[in-house]
DNA sequence: TTCGTCATGTAATGGGTTACATGATTAC
DNA sequence: GTAATCATGTAACCCATTACATGACGAA
C-alpha cells in the first residue's frame, strides 16, 4: 500500500503512545526500497482528475519477502523488548507456532524478571516512599503482573491447539 | 543525593521500560548545575580510604525550589502526556490537591479521546484484521480502560478528601 | 584474583519528532 | 470560502542510548 494509507493503519493497530510521523516512515521506505525489499508503483487513484499526484504503492520483493522471513524467526530479545514485542506480536498470524510460543515465553520472562528485581528491591527502600510514589509502584507491578497473566493465557493456547509431544527445554 | 544513588532510585520508582542511563544523567545534572537550579558538594564516604574519589552530592538551590514549584504548578499536556505523567506522579506529595485533580483529570481525559478514537476506527476496519491483531488491539484496549478506572479511583479519593464546595469548571 | 558494584564522566551514534514545504481534494 | 484530509517528502533538532574510559572497593 502507500505510506499515507500505511501510517494510518500501523496508527490503528499500535497506535498507543506516540504515533508514527512521517519524518520517520518516508524515510524508512526509501532505506527499505534502496536495500531492494520493496519496490515502488505510481498509480493514479481511480477516477482522479490527471493534475492529482499519483500515489506511490510499495510491495515487498521477493528479497523483501526473505527479510520479513528472517526477521520473523527471531527468537532473541529483540522479538520480546518493549518497543518491539507489539510489531513482532501483530505479525503473529504469519508466524511458525514454536517461535510464536518462544517469543511469548521469552517475553514473559522478562516482565516476571522485572517483577522480582522491583519486589525485592522494594522490600528494602518502601519505607522511605511516600503515598503516590507507592501507589504509582502498585500500580506499575499491577500491570506487568496481569500482562504476565496475559501472555500465559496466550501461551496455553497455543499449547492447547497441538499434541503436547516435548517438554519445554532450556 | 549523589547521581548512582539517584539513578538507583528513579530507575526502582519508574523504571518500567528503559533505565536511566549515566549518558542522560550526568549531562542533566551539569546543566542543572549551570542554571543554578543545583549545587554540589564534594563529600568523603564515612571512614573511606583516602585514595577513593569523594562523591558529589547535589542539593536543589533556592532557584532550584522555584523551578521545582513552577514544573509541579504544570497542567497542561506536559503533566499528563504518556513520557510525562509518571515522574509527575511521584512527585504528588509535593503537589496541591486542586492541582493534583487537574492532571489527573487531564490524563484520564487523554486516555479516553484515545479509546473513543479507536474504537470509531475500529468498528471500521476490525473486519480485515486477523486473530493476533485483534487480540493485540483487545489488550491494548484493556489496558487503557483499566488505567481509566484507576486514575478515576484517585480521582474520587481526591475529592472525598474535601468538601465538595465548587462544581468542576471547563 | 576475578567479578560485581560503587562512582563519575565523555564521545559517538542513532533514532525519532517537529517544523517546514507543497499542492490537490473533499466536506461543511 | 475555508478547514480538514489526502499525499509525499526534507532538514533541523533534540535527546537518549551505547560504548568507552577510569579507578577503588568488597566479596567469593
Amino acid at each position: 500500500m502507500h505510506g499515507y494509507e500505511l501510517r494510518k493503519r500501523l496508527n490503528l493497530m499500535l497506535g498507543w503512545g506516540r504515533l508514527l510521523s512521517y519524518g520517520s516512515l518516508y524515510p524508512a521506505l526509501k532505506k527499505m526500497l534502496k536495500a531492494n525489499w520493496i519496490e515502488e508503483r505510481t498509480v493514479q487513484k481511480e477516477g482522479a482528475l490527471p493534475s492529482r499526484r499519483p500515489r506511490i504503492v510499495y510491495q515487498l520483493t521477493p528479497a523483501g519477502e526473505d527479510e520479513f522471513v528472517r526477521l520473523m524467526s527471531e527468537v532473541g530479545p529483540t522479538a520480546w523488548e518493549d518497543g518491539n514485542f507489539d510489531i513482532r506480536f501483530a505479525f503473529f498470524g504469519r508466524t511458525d507456532m514454536e517461535i510464536r510460543l518462544r517469543v511469548l515465553e521469552g517475553r514473559r520472562s522478562r516482565l516476571q524478571e522485572r517483577l522480582e528485581k522491583v519486589q525485592s528491591q522494594l522490600s528494602m527502600t518502601q519505607k522511605e516512599m511516600d503515598r503516590y510514589a507507592a501507589e504509582l509502584q502498585r500500580h506499575g507491578v499491577e500491570s506487568v503482573e496481569r500482562e504476565v497473566k496475559w501472555l500465559s493465557d496466550l501461551i496455553n493456547a497455543e499449547r492447547s491447539q497441538h499434541p503436547v509431544d516435548k517438554p519445554a527445554q532450556g
